[in-house]
DNA sequence: TATTGTTATACTCTATAACTATA
DNA sequence: TATAGTTATAGAGTATAACAATA
């Protein structure tokens, strides 16, 4: 309390300026928008990552999206659980192994990304880098992309 | 993520080209390697950010310090008790108001600044945007920093 | 009456380990 | 033996509500 400090120009950083530390307030800023979009489908950011990722490569066991998404997968049961749920995803059998399940968007799922999902992105994108010129939408999603894709060959995480 | 996709660009963005996605992905990475490396000392980035925040302001609640943080009042209570074990932080009283602390760093905990945290900081820093010109860094850095301060007056959390 | 720190409690998210049915 | 999914369970991490001391 009564301790009077000094104050000495720190040659080191201060963490609220490194770069560290943006990230994690933009990327916590970009997520919790989303949700709070979200709310009214009580969808959280895991649940999109699912969608997203069947909507890129098509039927998928548990294991393997849970692999790409970085969630163990008894995790990925409860996740899978909840869109089977809404309608969002059907759990199909893979006829090759039938330990599997084969994962699909329903046309249900497709419908909500489509009409719900990305317009709703889009939204949130326009809201946060909206005022950036195109050029330095660019230069950023470059730089994230480097960022995100380790090049020690480690596993994307949500 | 994936492997060698080719696919026809969709009118709607793939979830793992948005900037969103990659900004997730980036904060995730930075914060696992952070973490990563601190692991012999057994501190969270959370931590670091009470930290962080004591040696930029001074002497500060409890309470204040979780409100720049966006962390409650009670959750605050835990962490100080941890960096307090470590003899990081010391609880003083604030002689204005008693039922306030005025946790402040202890030289234990400024020295734990300077010759730990921050290099460390600083490392990571290097092994992830070591590869960015200057020019990028200061583009990112600019760039999160819009994203990081919604001007919608919402309180920055971790 | 309002506020700081505290405690008890509960809820969410997640992973580990054991089980089942296949392979 | 090994693997996909499941279940039970445990551990973080966090928040809400009630309480004591103080404002």
């Amino acid at each position: 309390m009564g301790g009077t400090r000094r104050e000495p120009a720190p040659a080191a950083p201060l963490l609220a300026e490194s770069t560290a530390w943006l990230l994690n307030g933009a990327a916590r800023e970009v997520t919790l928008r989303f949700e709070r979009a979200l709310r009214g489908d009580e969808l959280r950011w895991r649940d999109y990552g699912v969608l997203g990722v069947l909507e890129a490569a098509g039927s998928l066991s548990q294991q393997e999206i849970g692999r790409r998404l970085g969630v163990d997968r008894s995790t990925m049961v409860h996740i899978i659980d909840v869109l089977e749920g809404r309608g969002l995803v059907a759990r199909g059998r893979d006829r090759a192994d039938r330990r599997a399940y084969a994962i699909e968007l329903t046309e249900a799922g497709r419908a909500f990304l489509r009409d719900t999902l990305h317009p709703l992105t889009a939204e949130v994108h326009e809201e946060l880098i909206g005022g950036l010129s195109a050029e330095d939408r660019a230069h950023l999603d470059r730089i994230l992309a480097l960022l995100a894709s380790p090049g020690a060959g480690e596993e994307r995480t949500m």
